[in-house]
DNA sequence: CCGCTTCAGTAATCGCGATTACCGAGGCGG
DNA sequence: CCGCCTCGGTAATCGCGATTACTGAAGCGG
């Protein structure tokens, strides 16, 4: 159902290792403290490394030439990220930015090497990550192509939704989630809401009828 | 530089194997002739089963509700897919179709599975190719959301350009590759040769100034 | 060579969402 | 309690790309 709820969707990285290989894992990790808005790396800023949050929230997005921003991925808790460098070749334009205070693992490349060919249940879990975020961004656009501003915020809001209750959003967060602009997403609530789908609050949305939501979202 | 043209990107998912390993691979895979047009899959159908891309071509691609579609990848040999529903759970609301007579060799899920924890080679190179795809799938969707059309005409001509020339895609196949109008694509290839920087033949476009090309498709 | 099918060129209209420009309210820090 | 900053509401304009409607040229099959 939802996409980032429970981290890259899987169980921890490491669950399932002897404290032994915990221990290793220490010994080849560092641990670091980040404080809400700080940007832990940028496009050109390899780090070669993979990051796992361990506590806290953190934002993947890009930047448009002009300014515009447009998030890829919210992670939460037991995510890890950052990976792609050290997997494929490839560089990545995106940005991570903390957007909660949050304790975070970085792995060196060449340790989180060294584990993939002796750790198959590491590889297997980064796997299926992975294919949760191929999904996720195909997923997303589609969305983008095919349908209009109205439906891609009722989707998310569904997505997003915890007990029909959707908190800490701002119209500017939902907004650069579909890159989009503010006053767009503000436009799209309003309409839902005049509908009787939804009602809105400061930072706080509310599903009204679910399933006309649904509806509308594009099934 | 290019995604596509080298099949998902690395060598051959088995490449590397003794020939013993290889025999034991036939043995669990059975290959098929598909004829251009073919369709491999569509939604719902959860094959259960990865396909690798022998001889051929193939195409990923998702359908608006009103019937536009959006082609999502093109595959050439050594690519494979279907992958999605063997190692996520997620299905797909994708079709696979071939786009040229193909020769395609199905592997059940479950012995993939096994591969996958007993030969680190071969997790290793799906997880690549998982990692290009991410990348492909988010780069497609930063461009949808941030570039004009003319500006991501401009990218996939350069993306998709062999020597300096793109061959064998009409109009409308570059306009299903950005989930756009067929009028759109051509207006948009119109006004790139009106500017001299490509010029436009039958099924046929020659890139003739790749630099300001570039500038255009965004850096 | 004829007819049909595939491809490509053009034009006109229309609606959505970008873009610009403000205003007003709620909270928070001091 | 005041001022500032974050959030959210509105409105007007504009341009791009969807959508509709044809025309015409290029191959191909017979």
């Amino acid at each position: 159902m939802s996409t980032r709820a429970d981290g890259n969707g899987g169980p921890d990285l490491f669950q399932g290792m002897t404290a032994e290989e915990l221990r290793e894992v220490e010994r080849v990790t560092s641990t670091r403290n980040f404080r809400r808005g700080a940007v832990i790396y940028t496009p050109g800023e390899t780090g070669e490394a993979l990051f796992l949050l361990r506590e806290g929230a953190v934002q993947i997005y890009r930047m448009s030439p002009e300014g515009r921003k447009l998030v890829i991925a919210h992670l939460l808790p037991h995510s890890f990220f950052g990976e792609m460098t050290c997997i494929g070749q490839g560089m990545y334009d995106t940005f991570a930015e903390v957007t909660e205070d949050s304790t975070i693992v970085t792995m060196n490349c060449e340790v989180l090497n060294r584990l993939l060919v002796g750790k198959p249940e590491i590889a297997r879990r980064i796997l299926e990550a992975f294919g949760r975020r191929v999904l996720e961004a195909e997923r997303q656009l589609e969305d983008t192509v095919f349908k209009g501003i109205p439906a891609r915020v009722a989707a998310l809001l569904l997505r997003e939704a915890r007990n029909d209750s959707v908190d800490g959003l701002t119209h500017q967060d939902i907004a650069e989630r579909l890159g989009v602009y503010r006053e767009t997403a503000t436009n799209a609530l309003n309409e839902l809401k005049s509908a009787n789908l939804i009602s809105i609050g400061r930072k706080h949305i509310a599903i009204l009828d679910r399933a006309r939501l649904s509806q509308i979202a594009g099934e």
